[in-house]
RNA sequence: GGAUUCUUAGCUCAGUUGGUUAGAGCACCUGCCUUACAAGCAGGGGGUCACAGGUUCGAGUCCUGUAGAGUCCACCA
């Protein structure tokens, strides 16, 4: 028997275990229909968080409904390297130790970030089972497995082939700590103080100068040209003249550029090729030099005189010292402005320019754009209007750099002897030296969905479960994932990698901000867990919010999330206590109350399928808190308290119970396993691989609805009038029905015998009031008690009150049904619904009316 | 500058293809230990759905505009 009290920790002790010993994870059932979702490999850089808690949650709700509906689930776990990110913890732990990258070597460090990802990933392992969430361990797979690797190398290969993947000096952003490239994806801008340096540029041979303004004055030394616009008339006659650069004082053209904005600052701009985008593009239109002038560790070079070997903020401030001495400093403009800075390191990022590894995007955004027109071979997002940010971005994409000066990675398969290359993942011979870069982690994880199921090769494992069914994740990865799995999937195996793609939104913290370690305003999924249990964390996260709209964590939701468990514990302690010794479940001669339960059971069946159906989620939450709160708790089980001597009863009763469990499942799936141990009668060993409910047209009574609805209204009325009134329990009233359940029923409710419920005289009483009319109760209900003078005005307010209530009421009805389109144009069952109501509201009226006049 | 989401009760949020008198949780008020649950039960109060127009028989829902908040992308000499 359960304990008086929901104990989550009791609860969810040694489940999981079991689970996954019974195998209840694994997929392989060939008999079945296959489900196939990849789990987001987590990076192996720490802990999860609140948004993976979510996300998984959402995944495993879904995994866990396809089983119970029959189907082969595959969900395949696995971890992401994080190429960047792992790699700059493990420098910082080693630099902790006063141990050097450099120094310790490529082999000797590629072996203690192994280490690492083992002591992590055993970690994220540890909190996935805390979560509770369904995995098929024998498939588990690591972005740098021989697998993911062969897969990366073909694909990489491959690109290269068709012209998809190149080589090229352009400008990359440069995170100066890691010393690597990064993508566009990779930077993050953050607005920070900083100051416009406005510098004399002397032109030739004059006292004039050029008032040049730049927020990077140590890229000065690289300048090859001061542009203006060509339209300027305060500056296109010096087209063509030089100006003298300083400090250095070399001569540098002006040159006529569209890139020279006339609005913005001086309208004269400096051009430094080697250190801008923008100023690349310029240089590559004039043909000017590409002087770089800071070294890969952000320290500057031999081109900046000097300053050589300086870090380039030291220069910075240095140089603008020197120029105030030499005079060509104008003034100094104090601005925030915003500077994109590294994901990662927090690296301030230098434009820089340098070779790197690219992948031509155009032709392949135009495949995912074009695919996404054709419904049948599109990818659905839900919410649909998810699909607008993923063709926004694949509108306007540039060449994505992938290259990475890291050692902790897939490294890239190509090679090089004098000046040949050669891309082949086995080295060409002798002499020959293989790259040195790794690829961007997103590279491998762009492979994922197939990677992970063996392609290249023709595998079982991609053969029955690709395409992949759902890939659940938070709208913030959409462009550095969603996007490039789909391209990838579209171009290697000429299939979306996923049907379906459910985005979710961003956990906040209780006042709308972003959790963030800056802020340390992050809650720890497990210290929830830990107060609250799994099952009230997960049921809090998905029920919470729409599809795709952000979640504000509310500690508070988590804990009322909590009573509901503890309230499904206590009605399942009724039930237990109640059907202990019932043998077999036998829905027949079933009562009004019966009939009522089962026809609500199974609406809420359908709902709920209908909504799980749609990853609506926070409307199941809604449903299914509703019916067992409202509708079971507070409805059937008191009803069933004067009729459990039936058998009827305690059948609905288990049987009700059983489905509410395994819709909860999902969601839920500690505490529902638990109480469903218990119960007396049971089909499987286990909740979990129990059929989910389905919705059974010979348990509907449709007309139970209506009538049970307008009795409990019935019974609340006269509860809140008892109360309004202060009427005691030996209050004598009446009230009358020709439905003798409903009688019985009402009885019950409002704990009226024989010896209070008379039919006629006052006696020493007064009529108080009359409960309305209705379809089922007729003259009902008059309650009697002595009453002083005020409380016969209160009366006759609330009389009139409602009296004026259903005037205008009617009226409202009146005129909406002589309303000639409204006749014709709305739905037929509304308006006779309408007619219906009317009259009723006319009979109540009418009652009123006479209770009104005899009162007088 | 472009895109996008949001504005509904004191707070946090739902609100399906337009269709009765707009819902929930928490908080609040009143009364109850009615043996499944006081972390509960019973009852109650509280919203001109940001604002202004428009379409419609009918608008929280659709359209246009305004104001405010968030997010992403681009720019940031």
């Amino acid at each position: 028997m359960l304990d008086i009290k929901y104990n989550h920790k009791i609860v969810e002790e040694g489940k999981y275990t079991n689970w996954i010993n019974k195998d209840y994870f694994l997929s392989g059932d060939n008999t079945k229909t296959p489900f196939s979702m990849i789990l987001p490999p987590p990076n192996v850089t720490g802990k999860l968080h609140l948004g993976h808690a979510w996300d998984v949650t959402i995944q495993d709700i879904i995994a866990r409904y396809k089983r119970m509906n029959g189907f082969d689930v595959l969900w395949l776990p696995g971890m992401d390297h994080a190429a960047i990110a792992t790699e700059a913890k493990v420098v910082a732990k080693l630099k902790e130790q006063g141990i050097n990258k450099y120094e310790l070597g490529r082999e000797k460090f590629l072996e203690k970030s192994w280490e690492w990802k083992e002591e992590y990933a055993q970690n994220i392992r540890q909190q996935w089972a805390k979560m509770g969430i369904s995995l098929d361990y024998s498939k588990e797979r690591f972005t740098l497995d021989e697998v993911s690797v062969k897969a990366v190398n073909h694909v990489f290969i491959s690109m290269y082939e068709k012209g998809l993947i190149y080589k090229g000096k352009k400008i990359i952003n440069w995170d100066p700590i890691a010393k690597t490239a990064l993508s566009n994806e990779e930077v993050v801008y953050k607005d920070i103080e900083g100051a416009f340096y406005h510098i004399k540029y002397f032109i030739e041979n004059t006292d004039e100068y050029l008032d040049v303004a730049t927020t990077r004055p140590e890229t000065l030394f690289g300048d090859t040209a001061v542009a203006v616009n060509p339209k300027d008339e305060r500056y296109n006659k010096l087209i063509g003249k030089n100006v003298i650069l300083p400090i250095v004082n070399k001569l540098i053209p002006i040159i006529g550029d569209e890139h020279a904005d006339m609005e913005k600052g001086t309208g004269v701009v400096k051009i430094t090729p080697a250190h801008d985008p923008n100023d690349f593009e310029v240089g590559n239109r004039h043909n000017l030099d590409r002087v770089v002038v800071i070294n890969e560790d952000g320290t500057m070079n031999e081109n900046a005189l000097m300053f050589n070997g300086l870090d380039r903020f030291d220069a910075r401030n240095k140089l603008i010292e020197k120029l105030k001495e030499e005079k060509l400093l104008i003034n100094i403009e104090k601005i925030t402005h915003s500077v994109g800075h590294s994901e990662r390191t927090n690296a301030i990022v230098e434009p820089y320019l340098s070779e790197q590894w690219f992948v031509k995007m155009a032709p392949l955004a135009k495949k995912v754009l074009e695919n996404q027109k054709n419904k049948k071979t599109k990818v659905n997002f839900i919410p649909k209007n998810q699909e607008k940010i993923l063709e926004n971005w694949m509108n306007d994409c540039y060449d994505w750099c992938i290259s990475r000066q890291l050692w902790w990675g897939i490294r890239i398969p190509a090679w090089y002897k004098d000046n040949e290359m050669k891309v082949q993942v086995e080295s060409p011979g002798d002499g020959w030296i293989q790259d040195n870069d790794v690829l961007d982690t997103w590279f491998s994880s762009a492979l994922w969905p197939f990677s992970t199921l063996g392609y290249p090769d023709n595998t079982d494992l991609y053969n029955r479960y690709y395409p992949t069914d759902v890939l659940v994740t938070g709208y913030d990865i959409i462009f550095f994932w969603v996007a490039r799995m789909i391209f990838q999937g579209l171009e290697f195996t000429g299939k979306k990698p996923f049907k379906e793609c459910v985005i979710h939104g961003l956990v906040r913290d209780k006042s709308g901000r972003k959790m963030s370690k800056s802020l340390g305003n992050g809650i720890d999924p497990m210290d929830m867990i830990d107060q609250y249990g799994c099952d009230a964390l997960r049921f809090f996260l998905t029920t919470n919010s729409a599809p795709g709209q952000d979640l504000r964590f509310d500690e508070e939701k988590v804990k009322s999330t909590w009573n509901f468990i503890n309230k499904i514990w206590n009605a399942s302690r009724f039930t237990l206590i109640n059907t202990e010794n019932i043998d077999e479940i036998k829905l027949t001669n079933l009562s009004f109350s019966d009939k009522w339960i089962l026809t609500r059971l199974q609406q809420t069946i359908q709902s709920v399928t209908n909504n799980m159906n749609k990853y609506e989620f926070n409307n199941v939450g809604a449903e299914l808190y509703s019916f067992i709160w409202d509708d079971f708790c507070d409805g059937y089980i008191e009803f069933s308290k004067f009729n459990m001597d039936k058998k009827s009863t305690q059948s609905t009763l288990i049987y009700v119970l059983t489905n509410i469990l395994k819709l909860l499942h999902p969601f839920m799936p500690f505490v529902t396993e638990e109480i469903y141990s218990n119960l007396a009668i049971k089909e499987n060993e286990s909740i979990m691989i129990s059929d989910y409910p389905k919705y059974n047209d010979n348990l509907v009574f449709a007309d139970t609805i209506n009538l049970m609805k307008e009795t409990r209204e019935f019974i609340t009325k006269v509860r809140t009038i008892k109360k309004d009134n202060n009427i005691k329990k030996d209050s004598l009233f009446t009230f009358n029905s020709s439905n003798d359940e409903i009688k019985i029923l009402i009885s019950n409710c409002l704990k009226l015998n024989d010896d209070n419920i008379i039919i006629e005289n006052q006696g020493n009483y007064n009529k108080l009031q009359i409960v309305s009319k209705t379809n089922i109760l007729e003259n009902n209900l008059v309650y009697y008690y002595k009453e002083t003078e005020d409380e016969k005005n209160k009366i006759m307010n609330e009389l009139n009150k409602e009296k004026d209530k259903l005037e205008s009421s009617i009226l409202k009805r009146e005129k909406l049904l002589s309303n000639t389109g409204y006749i014709n144009n709305a739905p037929k069952d509304l308006i006779e619904e309408e007619k219906r109501k009317l009259e009723n509201e006319k009979l109540a009226l009418e009652d009123i009316v006479k209770k009104i006049a005899s009162y007088n």
